[in-house]
DNA sequence: ATGTAC
């Protein structure tokens, strides 16, 4: 494939064929010469095709190979002229990240970490098909999933400083239970408070590194703090949603004559009776992830008042932020000195509003939006904020991880002989795994360094580093 | 990501 280095961080695939706008990768040298041969960049082209898609196809520098659009990539559609598409979110709906921190202190949660691992891993539910979150009629399902994390608080599961610094307060009022199938209300029913598989994970860390130390204060976050990270998403119900509007969206290409250059790239326009059905469903997983993750925030608080034996006062856990990185938001941008309605799809991307966006909770305006980037099981995890570059470039996007080199299957083969639960302890992480196989395909080889992707965004100016966080206990589906 | 293939 051809492309054209615009400066040290942005590389640009020249608009040719059927592509209707260019597309934009931002990574460094090294990085594009490995994807310059991957699929992925095929797919930002492929993305670039689709009808109503504004100024460029984006791709962060976590990207690689997804479903249809790549993971890791950006698209932002005009509200009358373009199109919404399952693919360009993810199979996992707001599958994102939520960070809180604690009054604790390493020197003090380093000796019980081994008991901290246990209970965490013993207090949520994981794995595939994992249930005994909590067990809900259809009904009251329908009532969580119209109203957001504000239910789970409602049921005493956390409090309303929670769904403050939750993204959007963890509410995307579009929701309609009737456009999410029985099937997906059945699957989804038994699985709030539940971890998943996967690359979904409970991470206690230590604060490593403070960049910004007045946009750390701000945060709640200094050297040496404790904290906790949740990546989970919308489990069953969001996977069936987007199975069935798939279906759904196959026959409405064809019907509105949209040309695929690839199936996967399934969608409707996004203003019409299809598009706005997808668009209430994705709302209501949407809604239930964020139930989830906040269900899950409560059960870790429990362990850790346990395991530490404090009150919550003296615990003192609470959220830095809440980030979705797979969905469609109806979202208003300035595009080339014009104000636009737009859907702009992050697939492996997280919003990165910079200071003074209006839709930023209180407690954050001034200093912009927490972008919550975890890395490998290893390396580490980063706390960056939004900047303008954000706006004026990415729709208000960045990064959302590292990013997989390797396939889930090389990742296997390349774990043969290795002993990663002792690698991981020597390493100072704590590592409790459900699945046998997870542990190699999560290895922290299938990742790319999670501190040049940051870089990248960094010093492309669209989010800039305000601590590091070092892992000390690691639970994985 | 996922009752990892209807």
């Amino acid at each position: 494939m051809e492309l054209r280095q615009i400066d040290d961080y942005r590389w640009e695939i020249p608009q040719t064929g059927a592509m209707r706008v260019p597309g934009i990768i931002y990574a460094d040298a090294a990085m594009m010469a490995a994807l310059q041969k991957e699929e992925a960049c095929r797919q930002v082209a492929n993305v670039a095709t689709l009808p109503g898609i504004v100024k460029a196809s984006l791709a962060m520098p976590d990207i690689h190979w997804g479903y249809g659009f790549p993971i890791g990539g950006v698209a932002a559609f005009d509200m009358d002229e373009g199109v919404i598409s399952p693919g360009g979110v993810g199979y996992d709906i707001n599958c994102g990240v939520r960070l809180a921190v604690t009054k604790l202190f390493a020197d003090e949660v380093g000796p019980r970490i081994a008991d901290l691992a246990d209970a965490l891993y013993a207090g949520v539910p994981c794995g595939v098909g994992s249930t005994g979150g909590i067990r809900l009629t259809v009904a009251e399902e329908k009532k969580a999933i119209s109203q957001g994390a504000s239910w789970a608080v409602k049921r005493g599961l956390g409090d309303a400083d929670d769904i403050d610094r939750t993204e959007d307060c963890g509410h995307m009022a579009e929701a309609d239970p009737e456009a999410v199938s029985d099937n997906a209300l059945e699957r989804g029913r038994r699985q709030l408070g539940t971890l998943g598989s996967g690359n979904h994970f409970i991470e206690v860390g230590e604060v490593v590194e403070v960049f910004d130390p007045a946009v750390a204060a701000r945060f709640g976050l200094a050297e040496g703090r404790i904290t906790l990270m949740l990546h989970s998403g919308s489990r069953g119900l969001g996977h069936q949603v987007c199975d069935d509007y798939l279906a759904v969206m196959a026959k409405e290409a064809r019907k509105s004559n949209i040309e695929l250059v690839d199936r996967q790239l399934a969608c409707a326009p996004v203003n019409a009776s299809a598009g706005r059905r997808y668009f209430s469903a994705l709302a209501c997983a949407a809604n239930f992830a964020w139930i989830n993750r906040q269900v899950m925030l409560h059960l870790c608080r429990e362990v850790f008042m346990r395991v530490f034996a404090k009150g919550p006062a003296d615990l003192g856990m609470r959220m830095v932020y809440d980030v979705c990185h797979n969905i469609a938001k109806k979202e208003r941008h300035e595009v080339d000195g014009r104000v636009r309605d737009l859907c702009v799809h992050r697939k492996g991307a997280t919003r990165a509003f910079a200071p003074g966006h209006p839709d930023l909770c209180a407690a954050y305006r001034d200093v912009g939006q927490p972008v919550l980037v975890p890395g490998d099981m290893a390396t580490g995890s980063y706390v960056l904020a939004g900047c303008d570059g954000a706006m004026a470039e990415t729709f208000g996007s960045a990064c959302h991880g590292a990013g997989r080199v390797l396939s889930r299957t090389a990742a296997k083969k390349a774990a043969r002989g290795r002993e990663l639960f002792s690698e991981m302890a020597g390493r100072g992480v704590a590592l409790r795994c459900q699945g046998r196989t997870t542990a190699a395909e999560e290895m922290p080889e299938a990742y790319k360094d999670v501190n040049s992707v940051v870089e990248v965004v960094h010093r492309a100016g669209i989010a800039k580093k305000v601590a590091k966080i070092r892992p000390l206990a690691v639970v994985k589906g």
